[in-house]
DNA sequence: TGTCCACTGGAAGGGAGGGCTT
DNA sequence: AAGCCCTCCCTTCCAGTGGACA
C-alpha cells in the first residue's frame, strides 16, 4: 500500500461519509417516513395471504421517486417475516423495465421461487405457451397464495404485452390448490385506461395512489438518511433543504433528493473538503444531468448514434433546426463515409422519436402548408454529446474523412 | 374550398440471432 | 442436424394529415 496510486484517496475517505450504502437509492430503510397511511392500506389488503385467502389485485400508481417500489419491498419483507411460520404465501417481484417480454416475465415468476435448479425454465428456446404451462403447474403444486408484483407494469403496454398481463389474472381459474394476486405498480396513471377491457375489469379491484412528496417531507427523508451515513457535523445546514427543494420541484422525487445528497458528499470528498455546501449540491446538480445524458448518449444503439451525429452535424453548420428530409440526407452521407449500410427513412423516422422522447432532441410534428408536414429536429443535449459521440469508435473514419468536394465534413 | 406537399405512423412481415428439442 | 420458438431490427406499403396557397 506503501505506493499505491490510490493511497491518497484512501487516506482521504471517511472524513464526511461514514454509511454510502445508506445514500444509494436501491438502500431498503427500516423506516419509511410519510408512507405509513400507503403502508396500512396494502398491508391490509395483503395481509389475508398468511391466512391462504386470496388478496384483491392492486394497481398502485405514483410519479417516480414517491417510493412505490420501496413501500413494496418493505411489504414483502415483512410479509415473509410473517409468513416464516406458516409457509402459506410467496412473494415475487419482477422489474418489468428489466425483463419486458411475455416470455421474460412468465420464466422470471416460474423461476423466482424454484429452487431445483434442474427444473428452472431456460431463458430462451421454449414457446411461450410451454413456459406458461411449466409456471402454473410449479404455482399449483405449492398450494400457496402467490403475490406477484410487477414494477413499472406501464413498459408492457407498447409492447403488445396486455396478453401477459390477462394469462397471469386469468390464473386462477385452472389452479386448483395455489392462487394468485396481481400487484402493478406503474408511474403512469392513464396505464388502466390503455388496458384491454378484460384486463382493466380484473385489476381494477383496489387502486392506491402514491402523492409526490411536499418538500417538508423530503427533508425529514433526508434527514433520516444522513443521520446514518454522515458522521456529524459533515453537512452544512442548508443542504437538505436545498436537495429538498430541487428534488420537490422535479415531482416530488425522493430518489433525485437522495442523488442530489450522495453526488454532492462525493463531490466535496473528491475535493477534499471538510463541509458539504449548497455549492456542492448545486454541482452535484449539474453533474447528474450531464452524466445522465451522456450515459444515454454512450449506450445508444449504432443507427441512434449517427442520426444524433447528423443533427448535430448539421447544428454546427448553422441550422439550429431541420426537417426529417434534411437531416435523412446528411444521415446518408455519414453512413456512407464510415462504410454503413443505412437504413430506410421509415426506419430513422422512429429513431428520431426515441431520441425525442429521451430528450436528446426536440422534435414535434409541424405542418408547413403546402410545404409539407414532417418534425422539425433541434437538438437540446448539452454540448458534451458532440463529444462523446465524437469518441465514440464507430465515428473514427469520420475523423480522417476528407470530403472531395468540400475540404472536411466534420 | 380544394389541392398538394413531405412526411407521419400503423400494419405486416422478413430474416438474423439466440437457444431449446428431438 | 433439422425443426422450432421468441425477440429485435429492419423493410415495404400505404392511408392519413395540417395547413399554406391558388
Amino acid at each position: 500500500m506503501e505506493n499505491s496510486i490510490f493511497k491518497q484517496y484512501l487516506e482521504r475517505r471517511n472524513t464526511l461519509v461514514k454509511n454510502r450504502n445508506i445514500l444509494q437509492t436501491s438502500y431498503n430503510p427500516d423506516q419509511l417516513p410519510h408512507r405509513s397511511d400507503e403502508i396500512d392500506q396494502i398491508a391490509s389488503i395483503l395481509a389475508g395471504a398468511l391466512k391462504g385467502d386470496k388478496p384483491s389485485n392492486i394497481m398502485i400508481f405514483g410519479k417516480a421517486g414517491t417510493g412505490k417500489t420501496a413501500v413494496m419491498t418493505f411489504i414483502g419483507n415483512e410479509l415473509q417475516k410473517a409468513d416464516a411460520a406458516t409457509s402459506n404465501c410467496e412473494y415475487i417481484y419482477i422489474n418489468c423495465e428489466v425483463v419486458d417480454t411475455h416470455y421474460g416475465i412468465l420464466s422470471g415468476i416460474g423461476n423466482q421461487s424454484q429452487t431445483d435448479f434442474e427444473k428452472r425454465i431456460p431463458y430462451t428456446g421454449w414457446s411461450t405457451e410451454k413456459v406458461y404451462m411449466e409456471m402454473k403447474n410449479y404455482i399449483d403444486s405449492q398450494s400457496k397464495v402467490f403475490i406477484i408484483v410487477l414494477d413499472e407494469i406501464d413498459r408492457l403496454l407498447n409492447k403488445n404485452s396486455d396478453d401477459v398481463l390477462y394469462h397471469l389474472l386469468a390464473i386462477n381459474d385452472f389452479l386448483k390448490n395455489s392462487k394468485v394476486s396481481l400487484v402493478g405498480i406503474s408511474n403512469n396513471l392513464k396505464f388502466m385506461e390503455f388496458l384491454d377491457s378484460r384486463v382493466h375489469s380484473r385489476f381494477g379491484e383496489e387502486k392506491i395512489i402514491f402523492p409526490p412528496y411536499k418538500t417538508k417531507q423530503l427533508e425529514d427523508i433526508l434527514k433520516e438518511r444522513a443521520k446514518l451515513a454522515f458522521e456529524p457535523e459533515a453537512i452544512e445546514f442548508g443542504v437538505i433543504p436545498l436537495c429538498a427543494a430541487i428534488a420537490a420541484q422535479d415531482n416530488g422525487d425522493a430518489r433525485r433528493a437522495l442523488d442530489l445528497l450522495r453526488v454532492a458528499a462525493d463531490i466535496a470528498e473528491r475535493n477534499g473538503d471538510t463541509l458539504i455546501t449548497e455549492a456542492h449540491v448545486k454541482n452535484a446538480k449539474n453533474k447528474i444531468e450531464v452524466d445522465a445524458v451522456v450515459e444515454t448518449v454512450k449506450t445508444l444503439p449504432p443507427h441512434s448514434k449517427i442520426v444524433l451525429m447528423s443533427i448535430i452535424k448539421n447544428t454546427e453548420d448553422g441550422n439550429k433546426t431541420m426537417t426529417t428530409g434534411d437531416m435523412y440526407s446528411t444521415y446518408k452521407e455519414i453512413t456512407e463515409i464510415l462504410g454503413l449500410n443505412c437504413v430506410s427513412q421509415r426506419r430513422v423516422a422512429d429513431l428520431i422519436s426515441e431520441l425525442d422522447m429521451l430528450g436528446i432532441v426536440h422534435a414535434p410534428v409541424r405542418s408547413f402548408g403546402r410545404a409539407g408536414r414532417t418534425r422539425v429536429i433541434e437538438l437540446s443535449a448539452p454540448k458534451d454529446v458532440h463529444d462523446v459521440l465524437e469518441a465514440d469508435e464507430l465515428m473514427i473514419p469520420l475523423k480522417t474523412y476528407r470530403n472531395p468536394k468540400q475540404t472536411t465534413l466534420m
